[in-house]
DNA sequence: CTGTATCCTTGGAGATACTG
DNA sequence: CAGTATCTCCAAGGATACAG
């Protein structure tokens, strides 16, 4: 009974609770979902349409999941043709401001990366013996 | 020579750098990574042995993507056995705070993201003609 | 319009062995 | 210790066609 009731804490375990829903978000369709309804309810070719390249079954996929989770709702409409609104549920609303902090995050670092990048790309091109130096008189 | 240059500011579009830079994140390993290294600086081994189930191979490529991208910083100490140890570049300093928001928002909300999966678990197993009714009347 | 079903291809990722 | 190299395999995901 009390084999394996709280995995709760840790996230650095596998089989953490915590890390499955951190992981909600960590894929690469989710978080566009997200900014896309936060403006409000969007229907599936809508959300389509905003979303540049993703595929209809992988945004079928993703809203599947994130209904599942609990983060959007889907309220169809039987009329012809079909109807199917998407929109944040309460729940889905309390990710907003976390994922504004990284959309946030991520425009306000465009350069920093892109630079980071340059000067790793180009380092393997170069003799590096000078900071290798340097980096060990550190300790 | 101005005709890609500047795909920056809408994160819908696929190309567009605010994309990529939002998805150095949304990934498996990269978030749990961030927040080993919160503690201060680790070594390959206390990495591995601290994320649990993720594989050498995974861990490698993980670090050297976030390097490459200018979020951690990898010092090697030429000595027998070798020491590389890894931290948080400034860059990847930055990261903690809306990063942290996303743990805690994960922890915050256990519950709820299981208790909404049972639901849609069982919702297939049951009539559901109902609800259909109740959501065409809201429109 | 909003999907589902099927096929098919690719590469993501584990396992294992080897190296400086 | 901290990786790299190689092999292998499964499954994620695109393309296409079809359906309610």
């Amino acid at each position: 009974m009390e084999t394996k009731e709280k995995s709760y804490p840790d996230i650095f375990q596998a089989d953490c609770l915590s890390r499955q829903v951190l992981q909600l978000v960590a894929d690469q369709w989710t978080p566009l979902v997200i900014y896309a309804l936060e403006g409000g309810t969007m229907r599936f070719g809508q959300l389509l349409k905003r979303i540049d390249g993703i595929s209809k079954k992988m945004l079928t996929q993703t809203l599947r999941v994130m209904e599942r989770n609990g983060l959007v709702q889907r309220v169809v409409y039987p009329v012809v043709p079909p109807v199917v609104e998407y929109s944040l549920t309460p729940l889905g609303q309390t990710l907003r401001e976390p994922m504004e902090a990284l959309r946030v995050w991520a425009y306000g670092h465009l350069q920093e990366v892109a630079h980071a990048r340059t000067t790793y790309d180009q380092r393997d091109q170069k003799p590096i013996q000078d900071e290798v130096a340097t980096l060990v008189q550190q300790r």
